[in-house]
DNA sequence: TTAAAACGTTGCCCTAAGTCAACGTTTTCA
DNA sequence: TGAAAACGTTGACTTAGGGCAACGTTTTAA
C-alpha cells in the first residue's frame, strides 16, 4: 500500500527504515469515487495527497462559467491546491478525483512538521516544489505560441495516454481549447 | 549594496548576523548593460541572480522564430533559468538584462552548498520555489480563458508599472499577444 | 432499470486576433 | 554623430478556432 510513496521518498535521497516508517505513519489511506470533490472553491486547503491509484484534477471555474484545468496528478505523484496549502488562503480552485481513486493523505500540520523536523523529508518537499515549478514552466513554454494542433501533439508527446485517459471535455479545458476544436483535431490526427 | 538581498533572506526566518554575513559573502556584484545576454540558449545555467537594480528577462525563441517571454525578475527578486540550474541540462532559454542592471550573483555550487549546510538558507530556497510555483500557477490561471483585453487588465492589476516599464514587444511576448494587438488594446484602454 | 442529464462529434457561421505592409520614431553602434 | 536597424502604431485583410445547435451515445442517480 505504501510502496509507491516509499519509492517517491527514497528517490529524494538515502533514508533509514525507521525514519521512513515514521514518515509513512503520518499518511492515511482514503478511497474516493469518480468525480468526488476533495476541496471546494472557497475552502482553505488542509491536506496534501499522494496518488496511489487513480487521478486528481485541479481545476477552477471563472465568473463566466468557463472551466479551466490546471493540473492532473496521476499514480505516483503528489497533488493538492499548493498555493492555498502554502499560504492558507481560500483555494479558488477545486480538487477532484476524476476516477475511483486511492489516495494517501497527510494533514498540512503533519506535512510541514515533517518538513521542519526531518531533513530527508525537507528534500522530498524540495523535490515536489522543483518538479511542480518545472512542470508549470514546461506548460507555459509548451503552450505559448502553439496553435491547437501543436498543443495536442505536445500533450501526446508529454504523456501519451493523456487523451485516452482523460475525457474530451477535461482534456480540452487543460489544453485551453474548446471541446469541439479538440474533437476535430483528434479526428484529424 | 546587500540591503535588498539581506531583507529577502531575513524575511524567510530569523537569522543571526554572522550566518547572514557568511551567506552574503558568497554573492558577487556584477553590473550589466541593457540587453546584455547572461545565458545563451544552449548553455547550462551555472548561476543564480538576485536583482539589486534593473530587470532580468527569461525568454526563448522557437523554431519559427517566435519569441516568448517566460518571466521577468525585478528589483528584490531572484531570477535564473531554474530548470537548467536544477538539473544541469541545456537551458533552451535565454537570460537577459533588459535594462542597465546590478545583479548579485552566486554560483550554483555555492548556492546548493548553502542550501545543504544552512537551514535558514534552505528556507530561502524553499521560499524561492514556493513563490516561483505560485507565480507560474497564477499566470496559467490568469491567462487561460482570457481574451486579449482581459490579459492586459490582468497584468495592469498584477504589476501596474509593467506596461510603462517593459517594451511593447516584450510585453506582448509575455502576454501571448502580437505587438499590434497589444498596441491596439493599450490605445483603447 | 430507466428517465434525465451530461458528453462527444459534426456542420455552419462569426469574430477576435494574427499577418502584412507602411511609415514615423527611437535606438544602436561604428 | 549619423546611417541603419529595430520598434511602435495603424489600416486592410485573412483565418484559426470559438459559439451554437442538432443528434446519437454514455453516464448518472433515484
Amino acid at each position: 500500500m505504501f510502496k509507491l510513496l516509499a519509492d517517491y521518498i527514497k528517490q529524494a535521497g538515502e533514508i533509514d527504515e525507521h525514519t521512513l516508517a515514521f514518515i509513512l505513519s503520518k499518511f492515511k489511506l482514503i478511497k474516493t469515487r469518480r468525480n468526488q470533490i476533495l476541496l471546494d472553491y472557497h475552502e482553505v486547503c488542509k491536506n496534501h495527497y499522494f496518488v496511489n491509484k487513480g487521478c486528481i484534477r485541479v481545476f477552477t471555474i471563472n465568473k463566466t462559467g468557463l472551466e479551466t484545468t490546471r493540473f492532473f496528478a496521476f499514480e505516483g505523484g503528489f497533488g493538492t491546491a499548493l498555493p492555498s496549502l502554502i499560504d492558507q488562503q481560500p483555494a479558488f480552485e477545486y480538487l477532484q478525483t476524476i476516477e475511483k481513486s486511492e489516495l494517501l493523505t497527510i494533514t498540512r500540520t503533519d506535512f510541514y512538521s515533517l518538513v521542519d523536523q526531518i531533513p530527508q523529508f525537507a528534500k522530498v518537499y524540495r523535490h515536489i516544489l522543483e518538479l511542480g515549478f518545472i512542470t508549470a514552466q514546461k506548460r507555459i513554454y509548451g503552450f505559448q505560441g502553439f496553435d491547437a494542433i501543436e498543443k495536442v501533439k505536445w500533450i501526446n508527446n508529454q504523456y501519451p495516454k493523456f487523451l485516452s485517459r482523460i475525457s474530451n471535455k477535461m482534456a480540452a479545458s487543460y489544453l485551453g481549447l474548446s471541446p469541439s476544436t479538440l474533437s476535430r483535431i483528434k479526428h484529424k490526427l
